[in-house]
DNA sequence: GGATGCATGTAAGGGGTTACATGATTTT
DNA sequence: AAAATCATGTAACCCCTTACATGCATCC
């Protein structure tokens, strides 16, 4: 199992659709799981049937309906199990790593591309996530916020989501230099 | 394909076997990419029969005899059309920081056990990783070091992946205080 | 009238994980 | 004598990606 806890996590609280889950797993926001819509659905589907998720349809007016999804006591409790289990070591692939591994039989201006490519998106994607976080705090100071919210969870993740960035930034822009100033 | 061009960064400048991959994709050194032993087996088998890579057997005394991989022309070239073409975006899964999202359905003492877990084995890995990016300056420093030798690749990615386990070590002791406070 | 956003899937295939297997040699 | 290290795989299965598919509504 894998997607599983991550669609249970991001169920929590709140009752979310196939597609606004989509665009929560797919850009941006969560520097730390990524999954397609076609995964998302199937998943879903699965989570339903094991009891662990109910969906609910829900009726628009000027958009097609949708089918919201909700965490089950069983799937709060799969959560919390979840949790105390053993952490499996994270899986990083990232083939710009790779691409800066094998320098040596690249032309540099090619790899300093690729950096400056990566660089663009990191701070678009950095912005966002800002945002996102400012918005959580909702005036308040960090440490006002993380001592009086009830759930700081989207939070703490959102601010390693956001190390993440800030790293992925300067790393560009020192590995960029460093080839610059060699050729 | 996706192992392909790791495998074949790693072999770049030098000859593995199967066995010194394993533990190069294996833990603490390879903040960038993981794989298991069987997976590294079967691409080198794939790498070797596509003419990537050469194998040759090497006889030891006292250990069993090994294979050896070394790039091939062709492997060099596809590393170079690798880097060229559009980095696809990094696939990141930490179940630690899908446990940290869902906090609010957690016993606070429970994710701050593995948030400290974690950061036992981050501090581990980070001193690993210090000695190997100081062996390769080999005393000289390190703006000295990446002006003047002549494969700096492996310092690069080594660098990326230790600002990832310092934003590791310092996000979870920073979370972890967080839920201190709150309990 | 065309592009974009909302909304939800199916089918096929490739990549990766987990479990199992073997055997020699060195260290404790 | 047991444990750890070196060394290399096979087999089954699950997860995930890629390609394909549909249809309505709003915005430009």
């Amino acid at each position: 199992m894998a997607l599983r806890h991550a669609l249970l996590a991001a169920l929590l609280d709140r009752e979310l659709s196939g597609y606004q889950l989509t665009k929560l797993f797919d850009l941006a926001a969560s520097s730390f799981w990524h999954a397609s819509s076609q995964q998302l659905y199937a998943e879903l589907a699965k989570l339903e049937a094991d009891g662990l998720l109910t969906g609910h349809e829900v009726v628009q007016h000027g958009r097609p309906n949708k089918r919201v999804f909700a965490l089950t006591d069983n799937g709060r409790d799969e959560l919390a199990r979840f949790t105390a289990a053993p952490t499996k070591p994270i899986s990083i692939r990232d083939d710009l790593i790779v691409k800066a591994y094998a320098e040596h039989a690249a032309d540099p201006s090619v790899l300093i591309k690729q950096l400056e490519d990566r660089l663009a998106q990191s701070r678009a994607k950095d912005e966002f996530l800002q945002s996102q976080l400012a918005r959580l705090r909702d005036g308040k100071s960090e440490e006002e916020y993380l001592a009086s919210a009830e759930n700081i969870g989207p939070y703490l993740a959102g601010t390693r989501g956001r190390m993440y960035l800030r790293d992925e930034i300067d790393w560009c822009e020192w590995a960029s230099g460093v080839l610059r100033n060699r050729s």
